[in-house]
DNA sequence: AATATTTTTTAGATTTGTCTAAATTTATTT
DNA sequence: AAATAAATTTAGACAAATCTAAAAAATATT
């Protein structure tokens, strides 16, 4: 197994994250999510494609190749087993961990994050609900749907939630939401797509779609 | 509080260590330290200086001045904190933590220092025995003796191990020493230095002066 | 004290990852 | 289809950290 620059290894896991399976990504794009120049992110493409991680033609865009996506699941395994560490175990809040995690994720020991996997009891999601990939770079699969698409009435779990961003889980916490709370949308709003829910054990409350949109659950049982 | 690179961080703590207090360091025993050419270390302590970390006057030597000890320290209490993680959480063997410990010691956030030691229990010592700096840079001391100046016959317990090199640490598992084993010193023998040694517990055993001088013992009680 | 040796520094390159500005290619509009 | 705009790449430069080879300073030896 050969071993990739910190800078390597993010540009991976971005192009990893853009490309959603394998849809073709474009440089400027790349360039946004990574906060650099397009003329950076084309010096990089080289080096990549030289290492054979990704097809890539000038002027054509790219997306990574089997070799490539493995690294990228490499990395991602590493960055949410350490966010799921610093959460359960160092008691951080899930709003605070990722930038921690982005650096820890570059520690190179196969060895060390074969033990904290274990240390972690095997965890399969992280603390935002994200999977884990496994050491093979498989990736545990959960039937979920977004909370603007859950038929009322219906008792389900938050899985995950998408768009990490500190306000969104600042305003998720406010709603006493988290990864594992059981709910169900006894309301649903035509004029503004707002859901009136029921957390268990909590008086009901409102919620925009645009909230709803980014929360995840998985059907109870 | 400024951060450092991962570069500069490894010549401080490299300083550090060879300066013993406040002794002056040459250039070459630096460069051998860090494996590297006079060069290199001379362009580091050109740009050491001008960060105010160090005393240095070209062809006369350098060492940290206050600032540049409170850095080095800083990264050896990281170093330390991480090793005891390792064994005492990951189960790792003791010989086997210091290269992940030294990409480890470069993660930044002060937070997770800071849980990480609450985490542990605040331990005072690492794996090794060495002494675990607390966030103000103070240094725990503990009286302790090297065992080959040990009286005989004086109930020990062995408390840190210089030379950390697998090789001695290995020989060590093999006279099941280890940080905190209790002994006593039975016989000396002049001819060679060697010590009959009675681990509690287990037979008598000879051990090589060479071995008895890097193991470190305090009284019980 | 003059010479030789060792240690240290400087000069000039190299690599990695980045940048800006200019050039090129592709896409869009008139 | 020609002109314009947008996206992408190339050219050339820079900072950090390293190198080798040569020069300079300090130390040791005769």
């Amino acid at each position: 197994m050969v071993n990739f620059t910190t800078s390597e290894e993010n540009y991976i896991k971005s192009i990893y994250h853009l490309q959603h399976d394998s849809h073709t990504v474009n440089t400027n794009t790349l360039a946004a999510e990574m906060q650099t120049s397009a003329a950076s992110v084309t010096d990089m493409l080289k080096k990549l494609k030289t290492k054979k991680l990704l097809q890539y033609e000038r002027y054509r865009g790219f997306k990574l190749n089997e070799n490539g996506k493995k690294v990228a699941l490499g990395v991602v395994r590493k960055h949410r087993l350490w966010e799921y560490f610093l959460v359960e175990k160092l008691g951080f809040a899930w709003d605070k961990v990722h930038p921690i995690a982005e650096e820890l994720e570059h520690i190179s020991s196969e060895e060390l994050i074969k033990r904290l996997e274990q240390f972690l009891g095997n965890p399969l999601f992280d603390p935002h609900g994200d999977p884990i990939p496994d050491r093979f770079g498989k990736i545990p699969v959960l039937k979920q749907l977004s909370l603007s698409v859950t038929p009322p009435k219906q008792q389900v779990t938050v899985s995950s939630v998408r768009n990490q961003t500190p306000a969104m889980l600042e305003m998720l916490k406010h709603y006493h939401i988290g990864i594992g709370t059981q709910l169900a949308v006894t309301r649903r709003f035509e004029f503004d797509g707002s859901l009136e829910i029921k957390v268990l054990k909590r008086p009901t409350c409102i919620i925009s779609e645009q909230v709803a949109k980014n929360v995840f659950v998985h059907y109870d049982q």
